[in-house]
DNA sequence: ATTATCTATAGATCTATAGATAATGC
DNA sequence: ATTATCTATAGATCTATAGATAATGC
């Protein structure tokens, strides 16, 4: 008889399987910006990562898994990382439009979380509890940035409450516009001039 | 040697299968809101219906058709249809805000949309022109309808063409909100008072 | 004749499991 | 021993084509 252990216990990888671990990481992420997540073949990861589809499936145990890897490893690099969750840090109305700035730089990375984001609201869709975690607590940080910058109620008269969804939401739908025609959309000033709005405040 | 028309004519129907037609791109709405078009498959359209997956395949060639079909269909029922295109009708920021209203009110509907916005910035993807498109005329008949009330410059300082942009994106973001959490997003209000700022109007 | 459906089926994929082999690190 | 990969393959699907049959409408 086999111990529990034996059942649950998670792959260690080494020097060279945690190098392998990133490098497939990365590449499904340029997969998912591609075809999204359903779109998505162990065997085009494979294929990008110069292995068997049977080798990537060493360092993820099924696709749903790797999916996983890939929203960990976006939270990690976000920059709005340590804007969020347990140890929240500290962070400004400037600090959100320099994110909108740094994002406007890298499409890939948009497109990948825009794909997942459009797919999350789908039935039974591995990132769905991911996306609306997600949204409760980016929503909850900008809630409480804006009132600690301005009060239950902003110049504006909108309240922190709601100027958190509607920041959101614009950051949100800026993205698929710029994302289908980039020399049209200036997400980086747009934001600044609604923030500017949702506030109130002059700058 | 086969004539040219023979290859390109379209099916014609009865009005038996108009009706099935039509049946058929309701379920197949239904099935994008729940699994979106690349999780779609004509199997699952064709057992909600009652037909064999070939028996789809009568009224739509390709899956792809089935979903232009959607797309079209969808033009035809969203109340915004009138609001863009060749023969544009006038309208105004309050039939904006009215428009929110009733997505309010139609979940399937805005799912759909939103899960095939999502997949539309996917490389290759069939809806891809068709957002891309849908959303210069969407920007352009809301530019006009912001120029028309308020002039080139609205009282809040910010443009026709910017308000256009961020009224549009306030929608998109908020659905996905909205669908992730129906209770606490109040889509109508928060639209209508996102336009308030942006207008810069008192009402 | 044309339209509406069906059965049969080719031809592709896709995920995941089983089991082997080679390399690495206590 | 554990980790890193590979080959083989089962078992599901999925789209689309071919060709038959029954019903409908000039």
């Amino acid at each position: 008889m086999a111990h529990d252990s034996d059942t649950a216990r998670p792959v260690r990888h080494g020097s060279r399987g945690r190098a392998r671990r990133d490098e497939i990481l990365s590449v499904a992420l340029g997969v998912i910006a591609e075809n999204g997540y359903r779109g998505l073949t162990l065997g085009e990861v494979a294929k990008r990562v110069g292995l068997s589809q049977q080798g990537v499936l060493h360092y993820f145990p099924s696709k749903e898994e790797l999916l996983i890897g890939v929203l960990r490893q976006r939270d990690e690099w976000d920059v709005s990382a340590p804007f969020g969750g347990e140890n929240a840090v500290e962070f400004t109305v400037g600090d959100l439009e320099m994110l909108v700035e740094v994002n406007a730089a890298r499409p890939e990375i948009v497109r990948t979380f825009s794909a997942l984001l459009g797919e999350s609201i789908t039935e039974e869709h591995p990132a769905g509890p991911y996306f609306k975690d997600r949204y409760d607590w980016v929503r909850d940080s900008i809630e409480s940035t804006l009132r600690g910058e301005f009060g239950e109620t902003m110049p504006s008269g909108i309240t922190a409450a709601q100027g958190a969804i509607m920041l959101t939401a614009l950051m949100d739908g800026l993205q698929y516009q710029w994302l289908h025609d980039p020399e049209k959309i200036d997400m980086p000033e747009l934001f600044h001039g609604l923030t500017r709005l949702v506030t109130g405040r002059e700058s």
